[in-house]
DNA sequence: AGCATACGAGACACGAACGTCTCATCGATT
DNA sequence: AATCGATGAGACGTTCGTGTCTCGTATGCT
C-alpha cells in the first residue's frame, strides 16, 4: 500500500502530464494514498512541483546519456536523443509551462546545463561540418524541445501516427540542421 | 475612457499574454475599466476565452490572407506565412494552452479550417515537387505552430536575437521540408 | 504481546477568484 | 434642465483548492 516517494512522484508526474491543474487530492487519490499523506511527503504544492522539476532533469539527463550524444556521427546522436527524450515530451511540456508561471529568474539552474549538452552536440555537428552555421545552437535546442512536444500532442490528437513520430521529429529537425551538401 | 468591445478584447489578450493566469480583476485594471464592466461585455471568463479564441482565428485568418498562401512558390509562401504570424505567436499559444485543459472535442470548429489552409499549402508545395512527400502536411502544419512559438519564447527570453527570429524559423521548417534537389 | 510508526478519513480555517448585486455618479441626448 | 444609459466602486455569497490538525486504525518491528 504505501509507495516509495520515487514511485510516487511517478504518478504525480503522471496525472499532471495529463491534466496540469489537477488538485492535491487528485494526485493523491491517483496514487492510492491520502491527501494527508501526500502533504507528508511534499509540504505542498510547490515542493511537490520543485521536486517534480528534479525529476524531470534526471530523467531528461538519463536519456542524454542513453543516447551517447558525444560518440558517433552527430546526426545519428541527434536521432538518439529524440528517441530518448520522445516518452518525456509530455512530461516535461508540463514542467516548462508550470515554470512559465514563475518569475523570470527563478528557474531551475539544471535546466541550463540540459541545454547546455544539447547545444554542445549542435555545436559539434557544426564543426564536424555535418550542420549549417547559420543557425545557432540554442536554436536549433528550442526546436528540438518544440518539434518533440509538438510530435507527442500531434499524436495525442490522432494527427500524426504514433509510430512515425520520432521519425517525423528527426527529419524534419534534422533536414533543417543539416548542411545541404550532407544531403 | 469607455473602450469599444474590440479594443477590451485586445488588451485582455494583451495580457494574458504576458500572463495566462491572470485575474478578471488584472484584465479590468488593464484595460482601465472595473470588474462589473467587464462583466458586462463578457458573461464570465469562459465567455471572454471563447471570444478570445474567436478573436485569435479572426487575427491568424487574417494573416494567412495577407501572405497570399495560394500564390506563388510554395515556399516563399511558408515564409511570408511565418513572417505574418510571428506576431501572434505568444497569443496564440496562450489559446493552445487554454484549449489544452478544455475536454476533448468541445475545441473551437475554427482550427480545423486554419489547419487546413495551412496544410493545403504544404501540400501545394508537394504537388509542385518543391517539399518533401514522406512528412505529413499535418505534420508539417503542426511543426509550423510549434517552430512560431518556440522562437517567440526563445526571443523573450533571450536567447534568440529579436530580428533572426523569423528567418531561424524559416530556415529550419523549410530546410527540412524542402526536398534536397531543390537546396 | 506491546509499542511505534505511518496511514486514512475527516473536520476546520484561510485565501483567492468568481459571479451577482446595489447604489451613487457622470455624461450624453433630447 | 431633465432624463436615460453606462460606468465605477464596493459589498456579498459561493466555490474551490490549500494547508493544518485530530483521531482512530492498521501495519510492522522488537
Amino acid at each position: 500500500m504505501s509507495l516509495d516517494r520515487e514511485e510516487l512522484l511517478g504518478t504525480a508526474a503522471e496525472v499532471l502530464t495529463r491534466r496540469p491543474t489537477s488538485s492535491m487530492d487528485e494526485i493523491a487519490r491517483a496514487a492510492g494514498i491520502s491527501r494527508a499523506t501526500l502533504h507528508r511527503h511534499f509540504a505542498g504544492r510547490d515542493a511537490l512541483v520543485r521536486a517534480l522539476e528534479d525529476l524531470g532533469l534526471r530523467r531528461l539527463d538519463a536519456a542524454l546519456d542513453a543516447a551517447r550524444t558525444e560518440e558517433g556521427d552527430a546526426a545519428e546522436a541527434v536521432r538518439r536523443v529524440v528517441a530518448q527524450a520522445e516518452p518525456l515530451a509530455g512530461f516535461l511540456a508540463f514542467l516548462v509551462t508550470e515554470n512559465q508561471l514563475f518569475e523570470p529568474g527563478e528557474q531551475h539552474p539544471g535546466w541550463e546545463r540540459i541545454d547546455a549538452r544539447i547545444a554542445a552536440l549542435f555545436r559539434r555537428g557544426q564543426d564536424e561540418g555535418t550542420f549549417r552555421i547559420d543557425l545557432t545552437p540554442a536554436w536549433l535546442t528550442e526546436a528540438l524541445y518544440a518539434l518533440i512536444t509538438a510530435a507527442a500532442w500531434a499524436v495525442q490528437d490522432g494527427r500524426v501516427a504514433a509510430r512515425d513520430s520520432v521519425r517525423m521529429t528527426v527529419e524534419l529537425l534534422l533536414g533543417g540542421a543539416r548542411r545541404s551538401m550532407e544531403r
